[in-house]
DNA sequence: GGACGGTGAAACTTCAGGTTGCCTC
DNA sequence: GAAGTTTCACCGTCC
């Protein structure tokens, strides 16, 4: 398909993307406009939804689903709702899954006419409209405020025309003076994409893949490892194989040091592989811990602090092992620390020293603002397993639902993860706790309310209920008549709950299951 | 005189997303 | 860079 390139100049009084959109929907079809942040998404779709007039018993079942996704709406999921009813969504990354999934499927249906969203849907979804705007080219990231790459931009475009639908698609920049329109043209429609550069260079992506390499036996020796990698998109582009080979020498020292590899022969585990570099082609093996570390996809640093803080010798508590797998590469970037908060976040770690596990850095360290970063995050962790109400916490925190899951969901998985590293290192003594920690923030709940959460039916909300009404354990709702039980969780609830503690037995289950967003 | 409320300017803050990861009846 | 939020000075009103 050949591209045909039009300028469009638009005036009058109207926001051109608005002007757009109208004319979008006026031919029938369907578009996406990519904006630069989530409140500017949200913000544009409410601009839209006011300017349009489309509206249909269709779309307020559709707008019902999405304000009903949670137990209780939060401020976003009114919004989302709102604007559904005129045809019109935001999609970005603070949304709840189940959300997304509604709103791209009423897109893909024809029910939603305009999704204003930020660079999500440019990927990996296939979700083509007729037309694509792009309102915003720049966007604030490490190097301030800036242009978008060209690689980026030409993946929005790629959105516009539907193969079974249209013929052809539109992809519009907006431009907001003709200096920038000019810029535009010459970046992203003359320009030319960047060049695409390995990942494999990182350190932790190369660390990940050393051991995985090693311990899925692909590769077992240091001459192996090495001939792997020079054939590898890295080394091509790197071109300095002498620098590689040293980066994987010192990987290979550091993973052994760890105790995550070990040299046939050597009845040393830990014994360091720079003495044993001359042996090039001695056997590598996982360790029993380095197979499963790769196993369970972790970072091998990641691993190695987790192990090095349950070895000490400080009690551990729920807070100490949030506080230990939050403070990990997979949980960046942490929440930020503003400078108004700064003496609070200082305070509250007066109260939780002794909780945490590793080795604080001092104020005038590098990594003290990232500490500090990683700290808060645990602090949101700990109010959610204190049941702190969820609108009360999004707002202390200014994080959105989609986001608060998807940490969870991280922290869920090195949780486990932590559990396994401590049953293989044989550290016993602290299983109960990392499980206890993880129901907790699977549930959101303190620990009292854990033996109630064992039956179907009951999340943190209505456990709440029965315990504030003195109903603790499955021994008191044993106890208590149906009746009663009724006036608390509603007739239909407590019916189902008197035959899941009269005939079952609850298992615990129930508990590790993939309850997804409740 | 002092407490209080409203107003607007100035200062400050914030800003995308993320593969696939583990367990499971 | 732009939009939203917080802070603060200033002013008028009321008791």
């Amino acid at each position: 398909m050949k591209d045909k390139i039009n300028i469009i100049n638009l005036d009058g009084n109207e926001e051109p993307f608005l002007a757009l959109v109208k004319d979008t929907i006026k031919k029938g079809k369907q578009a996406l406009v990519f904006v630069n942040t989530k409140r500017r998404a949200e913000k544009t779709a409410e601009t839209i939804a006011k300017g349009i007039k489309l509206n249909n018993e269709e779309l307020d079942k559709i707008s019902d689903k999405v304000l009903n996704v949670l137990t209780r709406p939060t401020k976003q999921c009114k919004r989302l709702s709102s604007v559904v009813k005129k045809g019109v969504a935001f999609h970005h990354s603070g949304l709840v899954s189940k959300q997304r999934e509604i709103v791209e499927e009423e897109f893909k249906r024809g029910n939603i006419k305009i999704i204003c969203c930020t660079p999500t849907l440019a990927y990996g979804l296939n979700l083509p409209a007729f037309r694509v705007i792009i309102r915003d080219l720049k966007r604030y990231g490490y190097r301030g405020y800036a242009w978008i790459p060209v690689l980026e931009a030409q993946q929005m475009f790629g959105r516009a025309g539907r193969p079974k639908y249209d013929k052809e698609g539109e992809a519009i920049c907006v431009a907001s003076s003709d200096n920038e329109k000019e810029q535009i043209l010459k970046k992203y429609i003359r320009g030319v994409p960047e060049d695409i550069y390995s990942k494999l260079a990182v350190e932790p992506v190369f660390r990940t893949y050393l051991l995985s390499l090693i311990s899925a036996n692909i590769v077992r020796t240091r001459d192996g490892l090495i001939n792997f990698f020079s054939k590898t998109f890295w080394a091509y582009q790197f071109k300095d194989m002498s620098r590689i080979k040293n980066m994987i020498d010192d990987m290979l020292s550091k993973l052994s040091r760890w105790g995550f590899i070990y040299y046939n022969g050597e009845d040393d585990f830990f014994k360091s592989a720079d003495i044993l570099n001359d042996k090039d082609n001695n056997e590598i093996t996982p360790t029993r811990i380095g197979r499963r570390i790769a196993e369970l996809y972790l970072d091998p640093l990641t691993a190695h602090n987790i192990l090095e803080g349950l070895k000490s010798n400080s009690e551990k508590t729920p807070f100490s092992i949030v506080n230990l797998c939050t403070n990990t590469l997979e949980l960046r970037p942490y929440l930020r620390v503003s400078v108004r908060e700064f003496d609070e976040m200082e305070d509250k770690l007066v109260e939780f020293e002794d909780e945490i596990l590793y080795k604080i850095p001092k104020a005038y360290d590098d990594d003290y603002e990232e500490f500090l970063g990683s700290f808060k995050t645990s602090l949101m962790f700990y109010d959610w397993m204190n049941e702190m109400d969820e609108e009360a916490l999004l707002e202390k925190y200014n994080v959105k639902p989609g986001e608060l899951r998807a940490k969870l969901q991280i922290l869920d998985w090195l949780i486990y993860s932590c559990h396994e590293l401590a049953v293989l290192s044989g550290d016993k003594e602290d299983l109960s706790t990392i499980n206890k920690t993880r129901l907790m923030l699977k549930y959101g709940v303190k620990e009292e309310l854990l033996d109630l959460l064992r039956l179907k039916g009951i999340g943190r909300v209505k456990a709440r209920k029965l315990f504030n009404n003195k109903i603790k354990t499955i021994k008191d709702l044993k106890k208590c008549d149906e009746e009663t039980l009724g006036l608390i969780v509603g007739k239909k609830l407590a019916g189902k709950i008197k035959e899941q503690v009269t005939f079952k037995k609850p298992t615990l289950q129930r508990e590790l299951k993939n309850e997804k967003d409740e």
